[in-house]
DNA sequence: CCTAATTAGTATCGTAACGATACCAATAAA
DNA sequence: TTTATTGGTATCGTTACGATACTAATTAGG
């Protein structure tokens, strides 16, 4: 059926007038997002692929929008020390100011100002959505590290952390970080 | 500050998976975005110029996408009978069944997983926020007809109501659609 | 009335987004 | 050592989009 179901209506306009608020500085909505993913995604999250996945976009598409990024000395790129395929992006100061501009900052604001019980709920609600879409999809889930079943907390001693999946250690910062490998505790 | 609000985050991410929906049959996200709206709007709200305000788009950009669902033969347009500027658009037939193929409805089944309870909150809080945003970017909120300031219930007798505004008869069904004009009681 | 000013919409341009397809090089599997 | 897979780029055609310029119909001001 075609019930209405008003939150579903409500989710559609969201969209919109937050994807329109990717136009600023010259940028394009795809490029903000990709600016806000580097900024926040670990360091083996940091590449061409796991942007495409978290994009949910095609890897030519993603190809060309940091290609832009690049030429806009806003990412860098540098190779992949084991593996001479991959390419590791890097967020330039440059990139990293422009961030500080962001239109997106009014929806942080508009977050800020509900009650907190209604931004608890609110962000509850998302995850939920969120995995269920994942779950239907077949998408990854790019959630935080250290919510992470891979993720060894003080493996290394007080806040040295391991990532026992590809047997890296992660400093503290690192685990509240969101990863391509991420799987749910 | 900068502090990360997670909500935010899966915001971002949801607007990116939603948005990605909008690829099946042949057409674009736009373009399902405005046969969505077209299909729930009310009379009044069925032109090009409600839908660039709902698109939170140019007006430019917004006759294009009508263009093209007009040449798909998924809308038509005739003229507004009072105002000879004005185009008042319709779906066709073929317009509403290809709606029943959205891809959009991927979400809405998320939405019906979510616990009854998780489900409300989500709604309050999306309607929280839209109003947040709206508020501050001096947008129209697009709310239902039967919750404006506007409306006089049963003006007409039993179920048969009025816009104050526009001193135009609303059929129940109308009064559950959307609103250009829309403004909360 | 008559002339602005406003409103509703279209046309055109240039850039970016996007899926699709084809391709290359490095790595992993057989 | 083939062969398959993985990570990424290049190119094409269509659409999205803002920007700008434009037309025609309506409304406001004098």
């Amino acid at each position: 059926m075609t019930e209405p179901h008003r939150a579903l209506e409500l989710m559609e306009r969201l969209v919109r007038l937050v994807g329109q608020t990717g136009h600023a500085h010259g940028m394009k909505p795809a490029q903000w997002d990709a600016l806000r993913y580097l900024a926040r995604a670990n360091r083996f999250s940091r590449t061409p692929g796991a942007l495409t996945a978290y994009l949910a976009a095609t890897k030519g598409t993603v190809s060309q929008t940091v290609i832009a990024l690049e030429r806009a000395g806003l990412v860098e790129k540098s190779q992949h020390p084991g593996d001479r395929r991959s390419v590791r992006l890097e967020l330039t100061p440059a990139g990293r100011a422009m961030l500080k501009d962001d239109r997106i900052e009014a929806v942080r604001r508009a977050l800020a100002r509900l009650t907190p019980a209604r931004a608890a709920a609110l962000e509850d609600g998302l995850q939920a959505l969120l995995s269920g879409l994942i779950a239907e999809g077949g998408g990854r889930p790019f959630g935080l590290c250290r919510a992470c079943r891979h993720f060894g907390k003080d493996a290394h001693g007080p806040g040295r952390h391991l990532c026992r999946l590809l047997g890296e250690p992660l400093t503290h910062a690192e685990s509240d970080q969101i990863c391509v490998e991420q799987e749910a505790a």
